[in-house]
DNA sequence: TTTGAAGTGTTAAAAAATTAACAGTAAGTA
DNA sequence: TACTTACTGTTAATTTTTTAACACTTCAAA
């Protein structure tokens, strides 16, 4: 029930709440079957119900079982992440990240993707 | 000694490492004030050993005290975790993710930040 | 309306993380 | 050199996390 973060949450929580904001609704069993370490079943289950004690994960009944689903969405957590992330190894600077990521040789980015990103910009120059 | 992804770390570990990714070379007493629910200096430097152990510190000595220090340097790290980051979140899209943290109303970027962003972006575009 | 298959809930043991007491060591100073 | 101070190292207790055995429940088919 109490207010946790992302962050707070342990290594094996943080994990499952991975598998949710990547693949959206799973049962047990299928969050079992993309765990790494093959843990049981019955520990997949204890998990999900310590996270939706914290208030990270809530389910539906279906049939005869349940289907979980993350009750902050995607996007929010995926933002709230994102600025902890700039906060912590980029001096909250967008722009440092952007260039880290976009210089690195590893990354390859198609001519599409970085038109997308330059209007993405300008648009955001005019409010 | 044995590798670790800055993932990887418990709570405790991970909150120290933010530390150093934020402030550069720290002192355990200096961790010790930085770390919240005040934890006492041993407990810190035993921290601190186990990070070192786990390759993610270095220490030198200075007069009778150890300065510590990360191995991977911050933008390296931040680069490695921004892209773990765009996965989860994101797709793997830094277009999504961008966009995401550009249209949050909460977010202010001055005239200045997008003319960077756009001439980086330009530049990329280049090669 | 019983039975089996496929779920969930409870509980407690095992492992890992966190904590700090106590011991040891080195630097500076009288 | 001996003393004090300010560190570091070792060890073990405590707490949290992780695990899964076992009991219980529900649905559907015979």
């Amino acid at each position: 029930m109490s207010h946790t973060s992302f962050q707070n949450l342990s290594r094996r929580e943080r994990q499952i709440m991975e598998l949710f904001f990547q693949n959206g609704r799973l049962t047990a069993n299928q969050v079992t079957e993309l765990l790494p370490d093959n843990p049981s079943n019955a520990t997949v289950r204890t998990l999900l119900r310590i996270l939706e004690d914290k208030g990270q994960l809530m389910h539906e009944k279906e049939g005869r079982q349940f289907i979980y689903f993350t009750v902050v969405r995607q996007g929010r957590m995926g933002k709230n992440v994102f600025k902890d992330l700039l906060n912590t190894f980029f001096k909250g600077s967008l722009t440092d990240a952007v260039a880290t990521f976009i210089n690195d040789p590893e990354t390859e980015m198609t001519e599409e993707e970085l038109n997308e990103l330059e209007t993405l910009v300008k648009q955001a120059k005019k409010k």
